[in-house]
DNA sequence: TTTGAAAGAGACCAAGT
DNA sequence: ACTTGGTCTCTTTCAAA
């Protein structure tokens, strides 16, 4: 899917400015526009690029406050959870994950009243565990080649057959 | 900084699809292409729109494992910790929180002991505990006017004077 | 697959309502 | 503050190497 370095280029410009014209990103890798192009519609069209996302400043938006808030959900209410969970408009990311905490959430709010609503809602399925977040310090990170070879470098090294 | 509806909804739009074209933005809120420039110049400059970025299907781009860690890190070490943790390319997301775990990241990895490698190399700082994502519930949750509607109407109803 | 050129669409700028 | 019209740049498509 991803074919070479200059898909991963493409990929790292794109992830920093999604409307980076074309030409641009050509100049840059030293490749025709038309050429990125077509690169970039492979990648669209094999599902590499999800799609293009604007990034709000929840502080200027309004919300300046954030929590990850972990939940205890009993399997079989699982799936009705989920439902409910996605009626709140301040959960702005959740996953399912390993551990006693099934569930865990990252929620936009305006000030702490705010997240002792959200908590109370929630606590209806189970009791959640609220860390309050005082600064973040990686935001979007990127995704690069660079991950890739280090798991590979990892494999040639660590397991000796 | 977002003054009425109208910078809401070119928000959400652009939230959903940042490279939607200002005409077709125009025309889902009746408002000419020009004046859309403008707003969206606008919420550029105040620092409301803080850049455009590309969505990776991280399974396609081959690092189809995900997991949160937490780590406690004493407040002496935690500049060097964070400037440390910088270096990895693997922690796509990290916020400073409350509670004994003061570090919560989020990890992009091809397997398990690639997992494991990241787990041995941030242990040097402190006992990491990590939560594996089983699947993803919601990825990027949209900051719509709607949260900020709840928590005005909770000020209005819940404290009185 | 990439390149180059041509056509169409969109963004941008300025003046006007 | 929004609209209109003109200009310029970018994207997109197609033919050819």
């Amino acid at each position: 899917m991803i074919k070479d370095d200059l898909d991963w280029k493409i990929l790292e410009v794109l992830q920093q400015n999604s409307r980076t014209p074309y030409a641009v990103i050509g100049r840059e890798i030293g490749l025709s526009a038309s050429a990125v192009a077509e690169r970039i519609q492979r990648l669209e069209d094999s599902g590499v690029i999800e799609g293009y996302a604007t990034t709000i400043n929840l502080k200027k938006a309004g919300l300046p406050l954030s929590a990850y808030i972990s939940i205890q959900v009993q399997k079989t209410n699982h799936a009705t959870f989920v439902s409910y969970i996605k009626e709140f408009p301040e959960v702005i990311q959740c996953s399912r994950v390993t551990g006693k905490d099934c569930l865990i959430m990252k929620c936009a709010l305006k000030d702490s009243s705010h997240l002792a609503n959200v908590i109370d809602r929630l606590a209806v399925y189970g009791d959640p565990t609220t860390l309050v977040v005082l600064s973040e310090v990686i935001r979007n990170g990127m995704i690069c080649k660079e991950i890739i070879e280090l798991a590979a470098a990892l494999e040639a090294g660590d397991m000796p057959d």
